[in-house]
DNA sequence: TCAAAAGTGTTTCCCTTACACCCATGC
DNA sequence: GCATGGGTGTAAGGGAAACACTTTTGA
């Protein structure tokens, strides 16, 4: 392999693009971004970009979560590389994406100034640019899966919840209801919850209970799956 | 977004590798082959090659798919996007792994003269070139989640098959040894298999029932899972 | 008749599911 | 005292796992 007979094939790129999840008032919201250039001025996307010779993927996923949020602290997992030739109207272009688990309270620590941004309840996400709309399909596959296996529905919260809003986001992200007991029994039978004192809300109705996770054994779970 | 801009992120090559397995006397097998240019001259790794710009990822994947063993037909996944910085020791390529399951017998119509190539049976897997160890390892996991929620290991055996080796196919591939009563249990309750009458060779002991797929159910339990 | 592999049922246990009422609190 | 949301147990059904012998065939 000579620089000469390879130099052809080095003319096209490679983007990161990011589908970031929150979770507030019983809304799954994906972060979208306005783009003020054309072709698709005006159209809301993911936050993406190309990424140069001497950063890796990951690097680029958390260097743009970090300039969406102002954070690179959070979960991010690949999903899957789009590849088609036309996927973008500007050139080849074939795009790793990656999404990310955060929680908007905690987590969140800036927007970018220079980009009109915003949070969106998935059911309500619009038409958006290139081929976002179709990552959001396959991450929403991706995220379910996930939320049956794995105790990753964690990171959408803050670090101490209660039992009754970690059921309202497996409901929101399943898409159906689920039984309050049966919830219940499963989740304190995995053994990661850890019991931090009660609610000082001025909500009307009984106090919750607070929980946040045992670390380690949330570890183990994160690897194996239940 | 101007042309000059973007210039500068245009100096990375994607390439497409191939785990290509097969099942061979009880073996799970991986398609390998020799590398006759330097710096790797004389390592074994998988196939792979950078795709140009006017060639999708999974056109690429088939084409490798074809070089390697004459046929595009079997069944591809893709797998995951392999993007450290010094994975290529000549210069900047991202990887997107693909794996192939392929039937040995009936799915290879010719192997490429210009490349020395072997199965290799996957426990025996030597230390390969690039971080192609490391997508072996990836896609083993992956192998064995399939395996369990879809009827994919089929994939893997000829048309007409026993019970018996379908079980050793699981057992090869998991790892571990299945109750033959459960497990034939699990299979026929599943009702895709059609009997196909009986195996004549001349092996010593009962002639086994010979079976395949009912093509549509078989579908059906590819997109949902079992 | 023996060696080799195929084929076949039942029981136990645990996990899943369905289901309804009392408890604590603020107003 | 009432409205609001929090919290709890039990019974039935279904799938998973453990377990051993008979059948067919060729040599």
């Amino acid at each position: 392999m000579n620089t000469d007979k390879i130099t052809s094939f080095f003319n096209l790129g490679v983007s990161v693009t990011l589908v970031i999840y929150g979770f507030e008032e019983g809304q799954l919201k994906v972060f979208t971004q306005k783009i003020s250039k054309n072709p698709y001025a005006g159209a809301w996307s993911f936050p993406g970009k190309l990424i140069k010779s001497d950063e890796s993927l990951e690097d680029a996923a958390y260097t743009m979560l970090d300039e969406a949020i102002g954070n690179t602290k959070p979960y991010i997992e690949q999903l899957n590389a789009f590849g088609k030739i036309t996927r973008h109207p500007l050139g080849r272009v074939i795009d790793v994406t990656f999404y990310s688990l955060i929680n908007m309270k905690s987590d969140v620590k800036s927007y970018r100034a220079d980009k009109e941004s915003k949070w969106v309840h998935v059911p309500k996400v619009p038409e958006l640019a290139y081929d976002h709309n179709e990552m959001l399909n396959l991450a929403m596959l991706r995220l379910r899966r996930r939320l049956i296996n794995r105790p990753i529905g964690f990171k959408l919260l803050p670090a101490e919840f209660t039992l009754g809003e970690l059921q309202a986001l497996y409901e929101e992200i399943l898409g159906h209801e689920l039984d309050k007991r049966n919830f219940r029994k499963k989740v304190t039978k995995l053994n990661i919850l850890l019991t931090k004192g009660h609610e000082t809300t001025d909500n009307p109705g009984r106090k919750p209970r607070l929980f946040s996770f045992d670390p380690e054994k949330y570890a183990n779970y994160m690897e194996q799956g239940f």
